[in-house]
DNA sequence: AGAACAGTTGAATAATTGTTCAACCATTCA
DNA sequence: TGAATGGTTGAACAATTATTCAACTGTTCT
């Protein structure tokens, strides 16, 4: 006979109707668990900056560091991050790596944002 | 005379010309602060999974916590959160609160990401 | 080949954050 | 009024994560 303290609700003010709608037409965990891994990826100040950067021009890592008066060590381990959610990518020329935006989908996430932000 | 480490790009590699154009069209500091807090929002599966919820129907507290298996509490936590960033709001009706999504961006920018998932 | 530069990476540290627990407030109903 | 229900809140703990540091790789230039 365990103490139940404050569980999961488990009486009458639960909606059954309303949670088998919803239940039925929420996205499925998967998607929703990638779709809130990709904010996550937005939800660093450094990154959207980087991304905003990488919207307007292509820029080698060192730019980067200079632009946001950061170590090129913390960019590269935030570039690392974004390259593996497919927001950049980049390509070699001589010692530089020159990274820009994956495609144009990053750049209409961030303008929405911003608009939301504005109102 | 210290060591000067990996620190700040100090040499060569900087491209003066690109720097000073992304600099006046990049969105300001501030801004782009507040659009990393507002993604970092949704930056969380349980917290995207209220939202998803809300976008279908409005719901309790208790419905909420039923629906996505949690406690009350940690429910109320995020929706607290939540409220905060006025995605959502709530009206009382007796001793229930029922929450529902504040604005139709909301909905919208799920859509967006979802979207950049699939492909 | 050796030196210098551009960038990456792993480990360590520090800070942030999500969940739990327990105490609490507010509303309803007997 | 008192008990029960629905929900909120603060503190504590555990887990995640951003940055730093130091060591390392790869390319260029002499």
């Amino acid at each position: 006979m365990k103490s139940v303290s404050n569980d999961t609700c488990k009486v009458e003010c639960i909606h059954k109707d309303k949670i088998e709608k919803v239940r039925a037409s929420i996205p499925d965990k998967n998607t929703l668990y990638h779709v809130s891994e990709l904010f996550k990826v937005f939800g660093d100040a450094t990154r959207t900056n980087i991304l905003s950067a990488l919207f307007i021009n292509e820029l080698c890592v060192c730019d980067l560091a200079k632009l946001l008066d950061m170590t090129i060590s913390a960019v590269s381990h935030q570039l690392r991050v974004l390259r593996h959610s497919r927001l950049v990518k980049f390509r070699k020329q001589g010692k530089e790596v020159i990274y820009m935006l994956d495609d144009d989908h990053v750049g209409k996430i961030l303008d929405m944002a911003i608009e939301h932000i504005k109102e």
